[in-house]
DNA sequence: CATGAATGAGCATTCATTCAT
DNA sequence: GATGAATGAATGCTCATTCAT
């Protein structure tokens, strides 16, 4: 008779899911501190005290976002640049696309990822370091190959410090992606690649801008 | 009578400057939820009241701390990157530099315009889009005056593209500068014109990476 | 297939006891409203609803442990002092040893007895109240006794205020012997029949104290 | 126009007189778990936050009526008791009149110091132990005054364990009198009197009861 | 001008209790 | 017989906001 209108009754780990794809909502549209466990448990189509049952706490529910939403991109990204045989600008290429991708069919595991976690002290922000420098690692270690491949010379400071800018201009660029209607992810991509493989070239041929 | 205690009887103005400022480390250090009036009206040594009296709501204080920092941001990177008969090259410089150098001398100040005001949605993201577009559009301005010089063919929209770009790396150096110990914003300053410049050449020379 | 790792499937009676000793230590160390359900299902190795299903609710639950102990304790008492042919001192003495015995060896039950019951307003002040009128009524039973032997002139109101202050006298010297290291169950017990049938005897031959 | 309906813009330390009032009812009606904050609220006249701003939390709140009875308490102990001059008997007599006089004049404040405050652990305990102690420590002393008088010869362990029920024996006879309908405080204090002089003296000169 | 007094509304969290299997 | 799944109803606590003086 009953066509599982409410979906009862249903085993631990789906509900798990339910709950922490809406706590991923509520979050991202709210911020962790505007976020109420409310509103999250009724977007989840359960009761408060089943949240807390399952998931602990508000922090750990949060921290159980990140988690899973940072494993999801990193997967994304790791994913699109495996190419263990390509040269190192393909697979830089590659990343970034995967990762413009995934933020704009994810917009809400974004939003949780780069702004809502970090406003937060610890323990997000440690949670949220480790995907970084994931990811920083990530492109660090495209940008050293690419420099031994020409023979470049670039101290480890250096790397990391463009590591850095390449990873903030990619948040900044896919943030502003999704909020700019008519801008594609490949769109995105191409512009930071071609923004950034000139500079790191010349970089590693050490042609500095200086001032003066 | 008064021992000039606690400096009873002030101006308004000084009054509501002082407000602001325990405003702005308030919101610096807690993020616009999680700071309490009653925290921002204690640091500034007045009662609750008055805060409301000078100032409207937690919103409208907010807002004015959004105001007054951007105020300053942008005049500083004015002030630093003005000079009319200079070549953009230097004036990009020039602008990054007091830039970043202002990130690192008020740290409060920035962290207020570059995390704990995105996370918060209208009426605060607006205002906080109007600084950006104000920055952006300076250096797309540069940008565009470059490419004018050196005849080459960007779009609008690319120059937007790149701007933004910039931007978000400076926004990403800024916050992983002043986390970082022993890194000067003269050296960040240095690493993004670097990165930026050569990339920039390329583009506007129609030098494009591409893929396959 | 079992592999009897948790003796599933035993007979009812052993898993109410198993639940009402769970229980009665729980309510010992936290009293009534702190003890938590959960925490009694856990210790006693069974799932919440069979709590349910065995004894009824939690109000039902703590009837049932301080009947039980209540009974222990009378069983203990009765037994230490039934010796029809004893002298009515001498009876006293092996109940008051019993008594303090008792309170030593099962703490957990002495502490519910004494102090979680009391603080919770019927139905478990009467349940406890019949344990009380119990053990005073043996005590008035064997001071009467006394009174008629040496016949000593008291009312029946002295009788029960003496056997109050007694019971008194008791409870409070039990708990402080539990809770003061190296006092054994003798020596609180012989101080306080020291203290009391002195007293006692006084009374019974009108020799008493007045003001004045 | 207004008579002073509902009071209101009290000075804080009327409004916190009035707290305190009416948590010292709910905690002796309900016990400390079992009060709500909300019900102390309603009593007191005013709105929760307010308590929570002048009494700080439910364990602040709770000490505070703990402290606040047990000092009422043994003021009026030691007011009864004073006389320099008078002897011990007569000073243990004055001193267990006024005890019983406050136990049956308050008796919200006497239920919070019996029963309420020993069934919840530290730091609860330890504020109401000093009141015992502070008790138990003026019996002693008149004990011990009483058996140098007598030339008697009691330890200091007996003297403690004998004050010890003695407190005991009070504590009881005063729940006991405030249950009991028809016993007065006189009655009380005369019942217990005459029960612990005897055996005082008894044990002061060593005429100990020993079993066999 | 400036504040002590006061609150309505909301939030994270817990708990006794019950179904459906 | 026994349990995993689920919840209604409180509870302690906080905060932005406003009067009355």
């Amino acid at each position: 008779m009953e066509h599982a209108v409410k979906a009862r009754r249903l085993p631990r780990v789906v509900r798990e899911r339910q709950m922490v794809d809406a706590a991923v909502r509520c979050f991202a549209r709210h911020g962790y501190r505007a976020a109420s466990m409310d509103e999250i448990a009724e977007l989840a189509g359960v009761s408060k005290p089943l949240v807390y049952l399952y998931l602990g706490s508000k922090e750990e529910l949060f921290t159980a976002c990140i988690r899973r939403e940072a494993g999801a991109l990193l997967g994304a990204v790791a994913a699109g640049a495996e190419g263990a045989g390509l040269p190192p600008d393909e697979r830089l290429w590659a990343g970034l696309l995967a990762f413009f991708t995934y933020a704009a069919e994810h917009p809400d595991s974004w939003m949780v990822l780069s702004l809502r976690a970090r406003t937060q002290g610890e323990p997000f922000a440690g949670e949220l370091a480790r995907l970084r420098d994931e990811i920083v690692g990530f492109v660090a270690g495209l940008i050293g190959e690419a420099a031994r491949e020409a023979d470049g010379v670039v101290t480890g400071r250096d790397v990391n410090a463009l590591a850095q800018a390449l990873a903030g201009a990619a948040e900044s660029l896919a943030t502003w992606a999704n909020e700019t209607p008519g801008v594609t992810a490949k769109e995105a991509a191409a512009t930071l690649m071609n923004f950034a493989w000139a500079g790191l070239g010349n970089l590693m041929k050490s042609e500095r801008w200086s001032p003066r």
